[in-house]
DNA sequence: CTTCTGACA
DNA sequence: TGTCAGAA
């Protein structure tokens, strides 16, 4: 049995914008990433329902973990949008996650040694008395 | 009034 | 990503 019949099916893009604190802009994008599949209505307008306000909150942690939207567009299908919060809930799911924090730990390790230079030649500097 | 697409002094 | 144009 549904216990999910809401008030708020669909949406237009605007009001899903403000749900989710983004812009049309940013949605339009997501669609052209393949990120979103809204339906249109005769009027061309897009139309999205509540899942949607999870799906691009999905969207917008995993682009915050630095995920591209190439890897997302993969593993999204992954998610049940049903989902509230987000776990690992497939295997390609969990090797996109590892696979991220993998380059993040490269990054990681380049900063720091260029900051270990700058603080080298920061030592360094002239007429330090 | 709102959204759509395409484009970029 | 913002923003503007021209159309719907």
């Amino acid at each position: 049995m549904k216990v999910k019949s809401c008030l708020a099916p669909d949406m237009r893009i605007s009001e899903l914008a403000r749900q989710t604190g983004t812009t049309p802009r940013a949605l339009r994008y997501y669609e052209e990433q393949g990120l979103l599949r809204p339906d249109r209505h005769a009027s061309g307008y897009r139309h999205y329902d509540e899942q949607a306000v999870r799906v691009v909150g999905h969207i917008q942690l995993l682009l915050s973990a630095g995920l591209g939207t190439a890897a997302i567009a993969e593993i999204l299908p992954c998610i049940p949008d049903d989902r509230t919060v987000l776990a690992p809930t497939c295997p390609e799911l969990l090797d996109a996650l590892a696979e991220e924090r993998h380059r993040l730990t490269g990054s990681i390790e380049k900063l720091t040694t260029a900051r270990a230079i700058l603080d080298r030649i920061i030592q360094g500097a002239p007429d330090r008395h």
